[in-house]
DNA sequence: CGCCGATTTAACCGGTTGGTTAACATTGCG
DNA sequence: CGCAATGTTAACCAACCGGTTAAATCGGCG
């Protein structure tokens, strides 16, 4: 089997560790692997795919240049695994919300929140993203991995709007998917774009005091847009 | 003079146009130099600052890859007269929308309507402003040109959120600068990752039923929030 | 007309890039 | 132990990339 497409099935094929694991071994294949994964999430994410370098990230994965190649094939096939494995993250955390256990207003605000912090913590998210907008999502197409990870807010989003409608909290008529995206906007935008908008208006968005008012009136203006013409 | 540094001056400096200007003269300064700044556009905006070939970007504006040096220096050096360009051209058009000749709700519509149509028309605008964050804005902040171009919006619409708040149809306490990023946000984001969200959502983002929607879901919650809370 | 400076061209350059070759080391297994 | 698969390495490569050299060409002015 070429090593490459091997590589795919890892987890299943994986034989189990050397013993001896307390002194790193001198080969150990899940280390090398994950280190490449690592440094290119890193790479990929400072300077895009066009700017990205293979030798660069071979160095700091601390893997000579050729196992690059041995686990993933190519450079923009590295990028597409990377990819995956972001969204893989993305999609966990999300899982972990359990949005339907609170009140609707509360559910909502917890979302704005957690979107917003996600991002804080994990900008590569956004610059990879970014680049892969850039190359209009060519590698995502060709993953089915990701294609079949549909995230489970929408429907829990709906399910807390219904919830609120009928709470006579929210109004009426409005679509999860573009509420949504509109949640995820007002963040992404805000800390994707920080450099030049920081640049522009002359002062620091990432300050504590910016952050914290940038949370506040995101979840003032989704709140008092779901709150307007509400029967309550 | 060094020819990149003059070119700086060419506005003041040029001299007049060939005179037989019908048939395109062998030479034209000012035509290559457009040429050139067209092209690199195109191809910065394309490729993002990494990817974009310079061998390309001459070949596009059918001139000697030299000229390139000759009036710009170089290919960084280029691309921030690239950005300086998109800014300028966003800002005149901005001036142009006069939002205070109209009641408050029909300003705030308007300034959504403008973000969103001049996003769609120019799609160049989010790519190239992506990678210039992707840069950490190193490019803009070297640019005074840019830096003195405030967009006159925050102005405008400081004084539109007023004017809403004493006819009672605007709540208080709004923001100019944290309302202005998020019309800006529910637009970009939605263009700008239309590829990613297109293939995630399964559905064209693009196609004019799904335009006209989104449109409208973001007029109907920046009308909601500001609507929520006011007196009237 | 002849000169001078602005503009243009082809050829070139050294370093870098993604990717490859082929040999070598280690490991688990029979 | 010996063998075969797996993992690792250094050296190599052709294409490409941003940038440069130096000479040619054109246009306008005196």
């Amino acid at each position: 089997m070429p090593p490459a497409v091997r590589a795919i099935h890892s987890k299943i094929t994986a034989r189990a560790r050397p013993r001896r694991a307390a002194l790193r071994p001198t080969r150990d294949s899940e280390r090398t692997r994950a280190a490449i994964l690592d440094a290119a999430t890193q790479e990929f994410a400072r300077f895009g795919l066009g700017g990205a370098r293979v030798d660069r990230i071979a160095l700091h994965a601390k893997a000579n240049k050729r196992m690059l190649y041995y686990y993933f094939g190519s450079k923009e096939d590295l990028f597409l695994v990377v990819l995956e494995r972001v969204y893989e993250n993305i999609r966990a955390e999300e899982q972990k919300l359990h949005l339907t256990d609170l009140a609707p207003v509360k559910g909502v605000e917890k979302l704005i929140v957690f979107t917003w912090t996600y991002y804080l913590a994990h900008p590569e998210f956004m610059t990879l993203l970014n680049s892969e907008n850039l190359h209009r999502a060519q590698h995502l197409k060709r993953s089915l991995k990701i294609r079949a990870m549909h995230s489970p807010l929408i429907a829990t989003l709906s399910e807390v709007l219904k919830r609120g409608v009928r709470a006579g909290t929210f109004r009426k008529g409005v679509d999860p998917v573009q509420l949504y995206v509109s949640i995820a906007a007002l963040g992404y935008f805000y800390l994707s774009n920080n450099h030049t908008l920081s640049t522009i208006f002359d002062r620091d968005l990432l300050a504590p005091r910016a952050k914290t008012q940038r949370l506040r009136h995101m979840v003032e203006l989704v709140q008092g847009y779901l709150a307007a013409n509400a029967t309550a």
